[in-house]
DNA sequence: TGTAAATGTAACTGATCAGTGTAATAATTT
DNA sequence: AAATTATTACACTGATCAGTTACATTTACA
């Protein structure tokens, strides 16, 4: 039997505001992880201060509502996408090296709760004027991986084809990765990135098929 | 002002037995249709009722409960993975061929309000009895793809990967086709279906790269 | 025409859950 | 020590919703 140890404050020599920074941070943690394990709408802010040992009431202390939980993992969850954004910008490497970069970087990102918890819980249960804040950053990556696409159409390196498609497509199987890798004994994101980029780069196929 | 028609019962000539049969159908499709687009949890009994332009009292006379909606939708909808697997098992066709084969229908299904909801919608409502009953099932397709992709791999057609990773990236892409393309306009899924073959059979580089 | 199936009405139960009020008590800062 | 901040205990409201009860009405079939 293995003794699971509560996920209790972080006790830390810090500032109150500090302090009082991290204890909401805490809670949009464990909001995110158990929105990603029970879906949104599946769990109680009761749940959430049971996986932190603390009381409903103190949630309370830290956010106004349910609604600025889910609303606020989902904009740091974007932070880093704002990171792989510009990490994938760098025009002095190619486009295929930048496809793979933004595959290996999504998927790690991807593979952690804020990221699972952006891509898998649905925007319908936050109110219209966040849903459109976040909208836009959401479309960032797509975008950039369309431009990086036509750059190798442009310079040849990369078959030409539908870019809305192939994005979905690449995007797609990143996220459906916390769909299925996810528990105690996840395969790392690294191996299956790497599997990912193999795929698409060089295809299933052994030889070229003569049009 | 677009007048939208409520789709009432479907009024037609047939046994009492079939129209008992014809009508549960119709609360199970609604029921798939709100459960994709609004969530399990998200959808009311009263919601599906509206959506009939009946009482919800109506829909308790053709299943037991909420639940049986589900689960009743979800066994339909594996109803057209043994199709498509069967399909898939013509061993007389080359692997690629049937790979392809099984991206086309997979994506026709998954296009559908039932393929959609199985997909969409976690099990984690069913009771324990009823998601062991599907899971199975759902196993099926995966476990045929991994099988036809080591076909290629012995007949050097496709290819050598890791045969999980490589599923779960083809499905991974299809699975995510509702998420994006539902609604009024989508994407023809036959087109989709065909850019996304294109990528997974020959890559995105134009040129093998030399090991 | 009479019987059984199908549907509606409409109120009700019981449970869950987001969010609040209040007062008491810790802990920390000044 | 006093003031401020953080946390608990706990009961409560109001809303939603699955599922029920009981009766009336309509429709189809024999």
């Amino acid at each position: 039997m293995v003794e699971t140890t509560k996920p209790r404050w972080n006790k830390v020599v810090a500032s109150r505001e500090e302090q009082r920074a991290q204890k909401r941070h805490a809670v949009l943690m464990a909001g995110a992880k158990l929105f990603c394990d029970q879906g949104y709408q599946g769990t109680s802010l009761d749940d959430i201060a049971a996986e932190l040992s603390i009381t409903k009431r103190t949630i309370y202390y830290y956010v106004q509502n349910k609604e600025e939980i889910l609303f606020a993992c989902n904009k740091l969850g974007l932070e880093y996408i704002d990171e792989i954004a510009e990490m994938c910008s760098d025009k002095s490497r190619s486009p295929m090296d930048r496809l793979s970069l933004m595959i290996l970087s999504y998927a790690e990102w991807v593979s952690t709760d804020l990221g699972a918890c952006l891509i898998m819980i649905s925007d319908r249960s936050l109110i219209p004027e966040h849903k459109k804040q976040l909208r836009a950053s959401k479309l960032k990556l797509d975008l950039l991986m369309q431009d990086i696409l036509r750059e190798g159409f442009d310079d040849g390196s990369v078959a030409k084809g539908d870019v809305r498609i192939i994005t979905s497509a690449i995007f797609g199987a990143l996220n459906w990765l916390p769909r299925w890798n996810r528990g105690p004994n996840p395969i790392p994101h690294q191996y299956i990135a790497q599997e990912y980029i193999d795929v698409f780069v060089r295809g299933l196929a052994t030889e070229k098929t003569t049009p």
